[in-house]
DNA sequence: AATAATACGTCAGTGTTGTTGACATTCCAA
DNA sequence: TTGGAATGTCAACAACACTGACGTATTATT
């Protein structure tokens, strides 16, 4: 590479090699980022599909199951038999809708929020230990880039439940 | 951002919301990360464990599969699948091991230079875009973080192929 | 009222990727 | 040289994702 000398100073970040060192950090990094919840998972004969979903319908409870497709981006019939389980082990009910009574609304019951606890507080922990080691411009940055790397579809999901109210 | 009040400044990136934002940040990230790809290798019948074996042998030609094992983190029945179904389809040799005959060396053939210059270029473009629509200094946070996040066996690993040369 | 479209669930079949168990080869050290 | 450790391979199985097809209930359209 050796991009050229002066002149291509501000864009040195952007060299092939720099590229793929961020790519392998991401990769390691992502390994890091699940090893906590799966070792938990583990236990309970679940995996991370079973995380996904219930994160997020503790983060959106009522969501419908479209929705919650449309953030794990799987089909219908892996995410039903993850759902299925989980509700045959009483973590998640799911309720006829109101409005429209062919979806159906899905609640973490209180046994589902405990385990959703559970779970991210073990990758929540990690990450607060990677924060706080990076500092407050390095979190900035980070999840700069992370934007940016999201599909636009996904970004809109992640938009929403940013802003979203806890 | 617009941190709330005042006190705590310093700390209000370590809030469970924060966490929260980059837990679901890493998620929707890592979808956009691996789709491209994903895509390519859909065509050709191969998975990601296809593309990580082919990226980390070409990054370390020479390697050996124990150290392809340690860095990938499956069990080595699992890796042997891919690499016979590579070595089958031409895109990679398995050689004998000079001074230990246990060991394989691994290469990529030119056929697998190939498939993964189209992998990393691909995997290249949307990180690059996501680099310079960042900048350099959120770029440099992103690092830090990430390998803030990683378990110590693979930052080890990380390290070792950060500063190697190309 | 009849028809189309939507939301959800399910059955069957396939492929990738992970696992454990058993085994062959090679090296090394007692 | 013999036994154990290390390296890698083969076989069988489980988890989980995918496609495709279909059924049912409900809502929307004409």
């Amino acid at each position: 590479m050796a991009d050229g000398p002066e002149g291509g100073q501000a864009l040195l970040f952007l060299t092939d090699d720099q590229l793929r060192k961020g790519i392998e950090a991401m990769f390691f990094a992502y390994r890091g980022f699940t090893a906590d919840p799966d070792r938990i998972l583990a236990d309970l004969a679940y995996g991370r599909a079973h995380h996904r979903a219930i994160h997020f319908i503790g983060r959106s409870p009522g969501t419908t199951v479209n929705n919650l497709l449309s953030i794990l981006g799987v089909t219908k019939q892996s995410l039903n038999r993850v759902l299925r389980t989980l509700i045959e082990d009483g973590l998640v009910i799911s309720e006829v809708g109101k409005t429209d009574k062919r979806e159906r609304n899905l609640y973490l019951t209180e046994q589902g929020r405990a385990l959703e606890q559970r779970l991210s507080d073990a990758q929540r922990d990690r990450m607060r230990a990677a924060y706080r080691a990076a500092g407050p411009e390095a979190v900035a940055g980070f999840r700069q880039v992370l934007e940016a790397m999201m599909d636009e579809d996904l970004h809109r999901h992640y938009r929403a439940m940013k802003d979203a109210k806890v």
